[in-house]
RNA sequence: GCUCCCUUCGUCUAUCGGAAAGGACGCCAGGUUUUCAACCUGGAAAGACGGGUUCGACUCCCGUAGGGAGCGCCA
């Protein structure tokens, strides 16, 4: 039997990191069974689903290289088929129609948490006749759940969670309006789409219990259930707004990579041994959903960060120069020509070892954008001294003769500077440095003299030098 | 309130009845260096608590505490 996956999310808002996880493991695992990878969307909730959201999936789940197979399901347009299978349990005697109303129903609950009972419908209209109905209130329809026994969810990372009967009431098939339930809608979609393993977040593990109870209602065979934990904000508390980027695209504008974000995720919740780092491919060759943990996970930036610079280190300079170039124009507030790429490509080696993130990066490589005079931070302005902007006024005559500007001669040179000077090439670089780039870190010294040129690097440097 | 789930270094985790409880991030120290970074070496750091079961428990069982989820004509 080949896999079908799915990831099913509501598009009432970006795609949420959680989300964002549950969306790999079930990529994951379709891939690693060979098997197909569906996406639903379900917007069956009109007052909260906006198109702008589902946009926003779309484009978080191809940024993170999660691409679906097959045409999206949108859930809302399958509303007929929904009603159809409420009306087939109606018909087999395994649903009936119930005309509470929304006020009968509330004082009902009201009554049941002041007597300390669980809140839960009574089914007082399971076995009444329907001729009993009171004019005026249109029924919703209620599923005729069993009283007895008991439901179990044969869980792949839970393990077999037993929930006894008596706790799960008789709910709502479809609203008195005529639109169904999520209860419903999930069962039947997946049942349609043939789904074969749901994998989703905890939240839906006492909802598995009473979907189990329609498939068993409609004789449908049941898919294999997975729910994975859910993802905590970095203080343990449930992932919220106030966490700052919970969205994925969030991620994308802080400048992380996606095969960061994939090892990132993968990583929480989920592990093969000692392996920390590993490509794609070998997560799809690895991921088995009895790996997965149990316990909800901290969301650690500092982890993630580290993970975002190995895979920045390791990416190739071009796409690197094709990523930072958008973000340098936003530091330079204007278009960057291509001749100033050209300095950038050369200098990426160096500096991506010294970025976590693309704006990092950016921000590394702006003082190849940034117009004269510089302007120095304030660790940079530390290194400037009086005593060190004399040093660097008398450093520029002696660079002026340097032929072929190339890393050898020019290193010759400061070398030279620095011993007539009887100071050590620190005291010499450092000053360069802040000079030419306007920050305390940046590319070895040499390598940046060489990036800007000759004409250039002696302009910084007469910037700085006492007039 | 009721039901279900979870609990190993600060964080993510390995362990699947017998190990000095391992790795990674972060942190500290040292090395290298032209600064920072990168890189290398070393270090501190954990089985929530209480009972069992067992020759032997992080591992199995029970309880307590803490955390999470669910209990809608939301999804």
């Amino acid at each position: 039997m080949t896999t079908v996956t799915r990831f099913a999310p509501s598009p009432t808002g970006f795609l949420h990191i959680g989300g964002a996880r549950t969306a790999l493991f079930n990529w994951l695992y379709s891939k690693h069974t060979g098997g197909t990878f569906l996406l639903r969307i379900e917007d069956t909730d009109a007052e909260r689903s906006t198109q702008s959201a589902v946009d926003a999936i779309f484009d978080s789940l191809q940024w993170l290289g999660l691409n679906w197979d097959g045409e999206v399901v949108f859930q809302s347009k399958r509303a007929p088929r929904h009603r159809e299978v409420a009306e087939a349990m109606l018909a087999a005697g395994t649903a009936y129609r119930c005309y509470c109303s929304p006020a009968e129903l509330e004082q009902m609950r009201e009554q049941q948490k002041a007597a300390g009972v669980p809140m839960r419908y009574d089914g007082r209209w399971r076995d009444r006749d329907p001729s009993e109905a009171p004019a005026g209130i249109k029924p919703v329809i209620r599923l005729k759940a069993p009283r007895a026994g008991e439901t179990v969810i044969r869980d792949q990372v839970q393990g077999d969670v037993t929930i006894s009967n008596e706790q799960l009431d008789d709910m709502v098939l479809l609203r008195s309006d005529g639109s169904p339930t999520y209860m419903l809608a999930v069962v039947v979609d997946d049942h349609d789409m043939a789904i074969t393993h749901i994998i989703r977040g905890v939240d839906h593990l006492n909802n598995a219990a009473r979907q189990m109870q329609i498939y068993q209602a409609m004789n449908w065979h049941v898919p294999v259930f997975a729910h994975i934990p859910l993802i905590h904000g970095p203080d343990g508390a449930k992932l919220s707004k106030r966490h700052g980027a919970v969205g994925a695209e969030a991620y994308r504008e802080m400048g992380y990579l996606p095969e960061a974000m994939r090892n990132y995720l993968a990583r929480l919740g989920w592990g093969h041994g000692d392996d920390e780092i590993f490509t794609t491919e070998q997560a799809v060759e690895w991921f088995d959903l009895p790996q997965i943990g149990r316990s909800a996970a901290r969301f650690d930036y500092d982890k993630l960060r580290s993970l975002n610079g190995h895979y920045i280190q390791n990416a190739a300079d071009e796409r690197l120069v094709a990523l930072v170039v958008p973000r340098l124009e936003a530091i330079a507030g204007r278009k960057v020509t291509d001749t100033e790429v050209v300095p950038l490509r050369q200098l990426m080696p160096e500096l991506k070892k010294r970025a976590k993130d693309l704006n990092e990066l950016a921000e590394g490589a702006s003082f190849l954008v940034r117009k004269r005079p510089l302007d120095v931070d304030a660790k940079a302005e530390a290194v400037l001294k009086p005593d060190v902007r004399s040093l660097l006024g008398r450093l520029t005559p002696a660079l002026e003769g340097v032929d072929g500007w190339q890393v050898p001669s020019i290193e010759a040179a400061v070398r030279a500077f620095a011993e007539a000077e009887a100071r050590k090439l620190g005291d010499v670089a450092q000053p360069v440095r802040a000079a030419l780039t306007g920050r305390t870190t940046s590319p070895g010294v040499f390598d940046v003299m060489t990036a800007l040129g000759k004409a250039e690097t002696l302009a910084r440097l007469r910037d700085q030098a006492p007039k």
